[in-house]
DNA sequence: CTTGCTCTTGCAATCCGGTTGCAAATACAA
DNA sequence: TTGTATTTGCAACCGGATTGCAAGAGCAAG
């Protein structure tokens, strides 16, 4: 069975009409490494069908009021989408790495997940782990100029 | 002392020049229970000379360059400032709490400063820990309503 | 297959938080 | 008091997100 069948099954399950564009988008955040902006998936699928803007605002948000993803936004103020888990939950300990040369953001995957330590009555829902710096491929010229 | 003379001596400490908007602004996220928006500090300052838009938005970015205060996008992506710690300083490794409800931004102290494991070539200058969720105040409700 | 209803899409206009360029005002050192 | 670099205010602008509405498409019924 393919990953798009599989989809196009999901959303009849729920009694929702399965178009290309929600078959496209999801199947696209299922496969993505890290949380999607509105500007990655627009990108992301200019090869086929180009998609519209505001179709694309509309299937993510109904694809969050499904519960089949998750709608946060980053750092810069700018939503970002994944799928969401078989449960349901968002995934919690969350590590990149930030290039401040280049802006490339890498996914770290030996995440160390330092449970964190809060005060009484706190509870977390996302742990984000940030790390800033240069990446390989700006970090040379750096060294080369000490 | 008031606090309006303690602040202007910790802006000058800094080399700084004391205006009537960053007085305002830091003394107003000092007492502040959460943190505050543009908008926030905007309707807060009103009674008074009124701030203009865009030197708000610098003032406080400012502060958060001087690491007086901490710029944290919210839920719906706008962004909350928030006083930093008496002693204004070291915000470079530790931990940050963000309630999610309030906006408030606390910090840990007690984290374990794991060193991140980087691939080849990276240089990490920053670590950046962030824990969202639901702060003291904001979690009782929750809790009842279980 | 065709019909008909409803949901979805595309387009244009709009909203809104935030940013930029530049000239006028002002803090503060000399 | 004066000179100068910093800060402020204004207007224009940016870009992500949203809204209104007419045209198009999914899908169940016949």
């Amino acid at each position: 069975m393919t990953a798009s069948q599989d989809i196009s099954r999901l959303l009849r399950e729920r009694g929702a009409r399965v178009t290309p564009a929600r078959l496209r988008v999801l199947a696209l955040l299922r496969g993505a490494e890290r949380g999607l902006s509105h500007h990655d998936v627009e990108k992301a699928l200019d090869d086929g069908t180009p998609v519209d803007r505001v179709t694309l605002y509309r299937v993510l948000d109904w694809l969050v009021e499904q519960g089949l993803a998750h709608k946060v936004a980053d750092e810069n103020r700018v939503f970002r989408f994944s799928a969401a888990t078989a449960d349901g939950e968002p995934h919690l300990a969350h590590a990149h790495f930030v290039c401040d040369d280049c802006g490339k953001v890498f996914c770290l995957q030996d995440t160390p997940r330092t449970p964190p330590r809060l005060p009484a009555g706190f509870a977390s829902t996302q742990v984000e782990f940030e790390v800033h710096g240069h990446c390989a491929a700006c970090n040379v010229p750096a060294e080369a100029a000490r």
